[in-house]
DNA sequence: ATGAAAGCGCTAACAT
DNA sequence: ATGTTAGCGCTTTCAT
């Protein structure tokens, strides 16, 4: 029998008679044969693999998007392979490299912002790119996400309506976090046209942790006691703050409102929930897995736009009707 | 030129003229040419991919593991590649076979329990293959870990020593999740030797988080009032418990004790400091990425045992000297 | 339904 | 320091 015989049992193509199928079957199976992907897809030119490209593990956002890529490349015989860049634009170039190196059937990766020689990769490598997250800014192929400016504007309109006057900023100070950048720049813009401005800011480097958001909220609150309200860059922080203030015995949402952004239920169970807005993470990543499989087809503008939804929690006043 | 020369530039092997070196690279540049991996590796028979898999990523732990593994990678030109099984014997033979296929240089994977037909591709594969996380059975190749049984035995002295009598368990039911099961083990035995034994049990499905942890020691105090320690098989499930014993007034440590495991960092802000083993996830995911870059030779009897480390924290009481 | 031949884009090994 | 040749393990294509 010839190996091509055992190629096409193999990857279910051709004719193929039942007889030697299953002795072709049997034989793998005792011998503990793996075929060579290298060798398929140095001859074939086609390779399953979807490059996804993403900031970090360890923020919560991430793991979520993930789930919903897997859940939708599941049934596609595609399969995606995590690249880490660590929010350094040169760490994403030299993994960008790497994994078009393999020649993927595709790319999806976190954000619009990538430096030129990236952009030039993506350009060229000829396969379906998707940006996702973000949609404030020109994208190389596809974009699936949300707008950070406008989830910023939103956030700050609702807290303007509910009354909140004094309001301060808490956020990672990373200058490659351009999402986070966005939604304050949102943020500002919003507050900005009822005439408001933001009262303090307090900066941090680094991964999100409660105990960051505690001692990130009393040094705000200690710099400036008069602040009625506390915008988070993310729930973790948020989160952090929240327990100071409770600690110290604030009227949250009375004396102070605060809100986060995400929308992760991992914090589901704390004393008070968290105002919030849902980023749509699984959703982003259940979209541009589709589109990488060519489930579905690109709109005309090359655009996904789905919608931050506000979630209330309790850490924000209702507004009176 | 030949393509030879080209060759030797983009690998940094073999001698080169500086004058050609430098007209080939600034040629690649312009060209924007991405040599092709599956070409190179079928030619050269090697792969300078690293083959990673783990349960989950939205477990908190992984990550962590990631973490230390991305690190001590990075200056060895080898690459991990993340596999996701859910926590499936089967989905873990899927993703092994996938990867395999592709000719890694080595194998990382979490946990000892796999299908026979997994075992036989490691052992089959011809590269170094570290199981982590658990030391407690038999590996293939290499296993760096530690011993949940004796992670859980540890716990129960202590909680014995603190002067607990009443013990009960809040934990995960997937029959998967064996180091889980073996920390529950350790810890029933270490309580049968101390003529103790389990007052009550709560187990729950699928993923961890501090409502659930909320809902179920809400549960088990309802069925067992009189326990006067919760063990729980997890810091998020644990961290649910405490937030819910402090919403009822309980006299944390003194009415009731709680202990955790793993010793995440990301829940360091809680009120009270929850009492945990650490896990030791980034040394585990260092050591591993080690062995398999050759970084590390292979002790003798090929297992590199860390030590689970006790954490105090707050909610256990401080045994008298 | 099965087989034979050519070649995918590189690199190892051996010239020069 | 540079070039030449063969071949990695498959799949594509064309025969039979």
């Amino acid at each position: 029998m010839s190996e091509m015989t055992v190629s096409r049992v193999l990857r279910n193509r051709g004719d193929v008679s039942a007889a030697t199928r299953e002795k072709v079957l049997t034989a793998a199976k005792t011998l503990g044969y793996v075929p060579n992907k290298i060798a398929g897809g140095l001859a074939s030119q086609r390779v399953n693999l979807v490059a996804v490209v993403i900031p970090s593990l360890s923020n919560l956002v991430f793991p979520d998007v993930l789930g919903g890529i897997s859940a939708e490349l599941d049934d596609t015989g595609l399969q995606p392979v995590i690249g880490v860049t660590n929010y350094s634009p040169a760490r994403e170039e030299m993994v960008l490299y790497d994994m078009l190196s393999w020649r993927p059937s595709g790319v999806i990766l976190a954000g619009l912002e990538h430096s030129k020689a990236s952009c030039a990769m993506l350009g060229n490598a000829g396969i379906p790119v998707v940006e996702i997250m973000d949609i404030d800014g020109e994208g190389i192929d596809t974009l699936v996400g949300i707008s950070h400016i406008r989830a910023g504007r939103e956030m700050a309109a609702r807290i303007i309506a509910a009354g909140y006057r004094r309001i301060g900023f808490v956020g990672t100070h990373m200058p490659e976090d351009h999402r986070a950048r966005k939604r304050l720049v949102g943020f500002e813009e919003c507050l900005a046209e009822a005439g408001l401005h933001l009262e303090a800011r307090e900066y941090y480097q680094g991964g999100s942790s409660l105990l960051k958001g505690r001692e990130l909220t009393q040094r705000i609150l200690t710099r400036a006691p008069d602040l009625d309200f506390l915008y988070f860059s993310n729930d973790m922080i948020g989160a952090g703050g929240l327990l100071h203030c409770l600690d110290k015995g604030y009227d949250i949402s009375g004396q102070i409102g605060l809100a986060g952004f995400n929308g992760v239920d991992l914090l589901d169970g704390l004393p008070v929930r968290l105002t919030t807005t849902d980023a749509r993470r699984v959703e982003i990543g259940r979209r541009a897995a589709r589109i990488v499989a060519g489930k579905d087809i690109t709109p005309p503008d090359r655009i996904v736009a789905l919608q931050p939804t506000f979630i209330a929690g309790e850490t924000i006043r209702e507004i009176k009707p």
